[in-house]
DNA sequence: ACCCGATTTGCAAATGCGTCGCAGGTGTTA
DNA sequence: TAACACCTGCGACGCATTTGCAAATCGGGT
């Protein structure tokens, strides 16, 4: 049996293979809850595969954002982010430590019912807070 | 009576003044409901001024934004974009058109409710929903 | 109206982040 | 193992935005 091909008039490409990189990106990932930029994901990736570059990195990101494995955040300050934790959930961003925590917190339904019965579709959403974490809440009371 | 000066330990740079630039930026965004980016605030602006550069576009959108008297819009996808309308809304982005719809919708009381009490403090958010408008929903049923 | 100093502007160069093109390497199926 | 599509590493490129700097401008005080 052949490879899957592309058989959409979209631009689908074949099935994605499991290389080293993608294992080691996906698995650098596993577990970190410190939302990495591709940056800080390709050093660490690098340790593993001192060869990868750093163009793999964006590209397997990318994709296994597409696939749905992982999550990618853009905050719209600084570079994106990526979290492995990909079921519904917001993200806090901290506006003295820049830190970026979970936070679990789903959009009610009722607010995407009335904008689907208006004739929207929606299919995902983002949604980012900005403040002071407890951490720095406490220290900015102290000044 | 001196024109007031930093006082502050911090980098607080004087008092912005009203050039005709920055008038004229604002006045271009005022009722415009099309969330233009910044290049595009630019080709408007430079009907009226012929001369302004692109940089000063930037800086003063920037600058307005942390004034409050009009809102950054950052969808992670493409440059960012201005709107005018600066009370609490969430932004619909349509994954066929690529459209920036404003959409009524403002988080839960008890949603930030719950994060402050463990410690966060929220001061905004930003919700971006992606999806298809109903533009763009009805015609991609008839496909 | 004129001064004066801080802010602002225009310009070009620089930066940050991410993507692309391509030649060679590698995973997967037959 | 052959074949081929997908992938990788590399450097060059692209877009969006920022920055350095000298000249222009704003706006309060005189």
């Amino acid at each position: 049996m052949r490879p899957q091909k592309a058989e959409k008039t979209d631009e689908v490409q074949g099935l994605p293979r499991i290389t080293k990189q993608r294992r080691a990106i996906f698995a650098a990932l596993q577990g970190d809850a410190s939302h990495p930029t591709a940056e800080e994901v390709y050093l660490r990736v690098k340790e593993e595969l001192p060869h990868i570059s750093l163009a793999t990195v964006y590209r397997n990101l990318k994709l296994l954002a597409r696939q749905g494995l992982i999550r990618e955040i853009s905050t719209g300050e600084g570079p994106n982010r990526y979290d492995f934790r990909t079921h519904e959930h917001a993200h806090f961003q901290c506006d003295r430590c820049g830190r970026i925590l979970d936070v679990e917190m789903g959009l009610p339904r009722e607010l995407t019912r009335d904008l689907e019965r208006t004739g929207f579709r929606v299919r995902s959403h983002e949604l980012v807070l900005h403040g002071l974490c407890p951490d720095c809440g406490a220290a900015s009371s102290a000044d």
